[in-house]
DNA sequence: CGGGAAGCCTGGGCGC
DNA sequence: TGCGCCCAGGCTTCCC
């Protein structure tokens, strides 16, 4: 389940097997996968025909590469203005996969859109079984908080390992909420890339229940369930990411073993390993949240 | 306007 | 063995 480890680890395989590789042809194979592409597949691929990959960045859970001016639409050398150029954006959303795979390889049942490259090196394919995910390109906007930013990222919130993060700011976006501690944490435009796994296993660390009503939480407490959520996805990038299955793999399909230094996410019955008492599951939001009722007791007052 | 929840998807697992 | 149901869950959209 891409979180902000996994699709770092994405970016990553990409920055070293794609930059400065001119894409040759873009092939969709399903329309689905450019619904976010508002002028359609074909518009898309024209978009991307003949440019060269220039960049590879993220923020939270999006990942982006930037494009040279290609060939249409360049510069004009006599105005002393250029413009600030565009990206191809990818979300995994659920299931997504960006695959570097040489070019008689045989194709994947859920291949939704191929990128070949004039080198004619090994292409990138974009696979997703349940099609949550996609791609679409975009402009380059200018953020509020300066840098250029995909149009549909501008409204996330910068992530934890963002060099420019800043941990007090974050700290009262979630105080400012009237919600439960664990929806704030899932709320792209307070902190960006959580999710449900990286959420239960901060909220674990801090000690801190997920129906903690965000208006009762003190900055203290604040830092560290940040802290937490910062410290967990960093030990989850070096070992490669979490994946319960084949579905979450970096560019070579691979998977990392993260899974198994999950402390309650997923662990529901077995022992807590601070204190033995089995692990929970609750509902939460049509999911599930897990947590230890010892260490993590439910609020007088919870979020419902 | 902010918060909450439904809806979008597919395949694996499970019970009957 | 096969059918149907549930579950996984990030994000968008809609509603209150």
């Amino acid at each position: 389940m891409p979180e902000l480890p996994e699709v770092e680890v994405v970016r990553r395989g990409l920055a070293d097997h794609v930059l400065e590789r001119k894409i040759a042809a873009v092939t969709v194979a399903h329309p689905r996968a450019v619904r976010r592409h508002e002028a359609g597949g074909d518009d898309f691929a024209a978009r991307l025909t003949g440019r060269t990959i220039i960049g590879a960045r993220r923020r939270g859970k999006y990942l982006w590469l930037d494009l040279d001016g290609g060939a249409a639409g360049s510069a004009d050398a006599s105005s002393a203005w250029a413009p600030p150029g565009d990206a191809v954006l990818a979300h995994l959303g659920m299931s997504g996969q960006m695959l570097v795979a040489d070019t008689e390889r045989p194709d994947e049942k859920h291949l939704r859109i191929r990128f070949r490259f004039a080198d004619g090196g090994p292409e990138l394919r974009f696979v997703d079984q349940r099609t949550f995910g996609g791609l679409s390109v975009h402009p380059l906007v200018p953020a509020a908080e300066g840098g250029l930013l995909p149009q549909p990222v501008a409204h996330i919130a910068r992530d934890p390992m963002d060099p420019a993060f800043d941990l007090d700011a974050a700290v009262a976006a979630i105080r400012r909420r009237r919600t439960g501690l664990k929806r704030a944490l899932l709320d792209q435009t307070v902190v960006s890339g959580i999710g449900n796994i990286y959420a239960d296993e901060a909220l674990w660390r801090a000690r801190l229940h997920w129906a903690r009503p965000t208006e009762t939480l003190t900055r203290k407490q604040g830092r560290e369930v940040l802290a937490a959520a910062s410290e967990v996805m960093a030990e989850a990038l070096a070992a490669g990411g979490t994946s319960f299955d084949a579905l979450y793999v970096n560019v070579n399909g691979a998977s990392g073993y993260f899974d198994r230094s999950l402390d309650v996410y997923g662990q529901a019955d077995r022992a807590c390993r601070r204190c033995g008492t089995p692990v929970r599951r609750d509902p939460f939001m049509n999911r599930s949240s897990f947590s230890c009722p010892r260490c993590q007791p439910r609020p007088r007052r919870a979020h419902p």
